[in-house]
DNA sequence: TATATATTGGAACGATCAGTCCACAAACCC
DNA sequence: GGGTTTGTGGACTGATCGTTCCAATATATA
């Protein structure tokens, strides 16, 4: 009794996505996210309530688009022994080849959330997770990748991993090339943990 | 011939650093400026051009009296053998207790070329040289605390170690407590690089 | 056709933004 | 005192912001 729903919230989210990615919450102006949705100012705010509303929409497309997915490997039951490797290589492919929002733009969670206007807490507590998550999927990667260590060496790697993981992203948009080494050098620690002994080559 | 100069600019700049620091670029209105340097609106055009003028004597402050004295015993002629570990656990110490603005807010130039609006390309390449010099002067102090070490794993050390003080100070605004456990982990990394071997304890 | 819901377009709101301008007060020199 | 520079206060501009509202239109069911 009554029109169809004719667009989907879904892709709306998606395509605001792109937009907040791009230009962050606050410099993203209602205008832009109607030219982007395809969708009138009414809609919007009928559909999302508010700006906000839309952002929060984008942040979950995000999450379950975005970073589940590439993260999913490490968490899987059983981790395969290079799932790590691959995982890092992944993103440094990524980043190298700077075509992707993930190059360009970095991390959308950690560029919002560590702006000065960091939104609120929610976002923060999201981060706050997402930073624990990505450093106990990297453990476990770690640990699959090489099971001989103790379990101290063991979170240690995972830590550093997550660390050049972090300020990777965190340089993506200003510092592609810095971004790169950093995630060459962890591939390196992974690879070869203690290649490099005090007199001279490779022990493996 | 004619009044002499009331306020220094220098003050001014530096009060000014509190605010943008505090809220960054964007989010800081010019009154919010007024009420920080003490100055009217009119003096504020009259000394610093713009907000952005004032933004750029802020920086300005902010490498001078906080980046450079912090990084300066690594970049010094002769680096002292433990002068890196006394960089990390000051700043670690500085993050931990909680009072100082590089523990509440992270890094000023992170946060703010890295936000989605990243001003423009200038400051930019401050953050670029930045991560360079960043590097360099802790691979500096790296090759003094293990000068034992070949280049190859010095140059190594140093860019994990200075990756983890990016993602430290990345984090600091929004996950204090991840801040604190990389800028550990650091260190651990420093102090003992293998002090775990694949079998068991120690060969230092 | 009648009715209910989906969607649009555009006008309007109050607020805030950075920046400009100018008349005026304050403090120095001669 | 007069002349000159430094600083202030406040009104103002033009733009943009997020949000609200409503009449109009489109598409479905009954």
């Amino acid at each position: 009794m009554g029109r169809t729903r004719i667009f989907d919230e879904r892709d709306a989210a998606r395509a605001a996505l792109d937009v907040f990615w791009d230009r962050g919450f606050e410099a993203t102006a209602v205008p832009d996210l109607e030219g982007a949705t395809g969708l009138s100012r009414s809609s919007i705010y009928h559909s999302f309530g508010s700006k906000r509303g839309l952002f929060d929409a984008a942040v979950d497309t995000y999450l379950s688009e975005v970073v589940r997915p590439r993260l999913a490997p490490l968490q899987a039951d059983t981790v395969a022994s290079d799932a790590l490797v691959e995982y890092m290589r992944g993103l440094r492919h990524v980043m190298a080849d700077g075509t992707r929002h993930l190059a360009t733009h970095g991390c959308l969670l950690l560029n919002t959330a560590t702006s000065p206007v960091g939104i609120d807490d929610t976002l923060r507590e999201i981060v706050r997770n997402y930073r624990r998550e990505l450093t106990h999927a990297i453990t476990r990667g770690v640990e699959a990748a090489h099971p001989e260590f103790r379990a101290e060496r063991t979170a240690r790697l995972g830590t550093t991993c997550s660390a050049h993981v972090i300020a990777a992203m965190t340089l993506a948009r200003v510092d592609t090339e810095g971004a790169i080494a950093l995630l060459d050098n962890a591939i390196q620690l992974i690879v070869d943990p203690n290649e490099i002994s005090e007199t001279g080559r490779t022990t493996a």
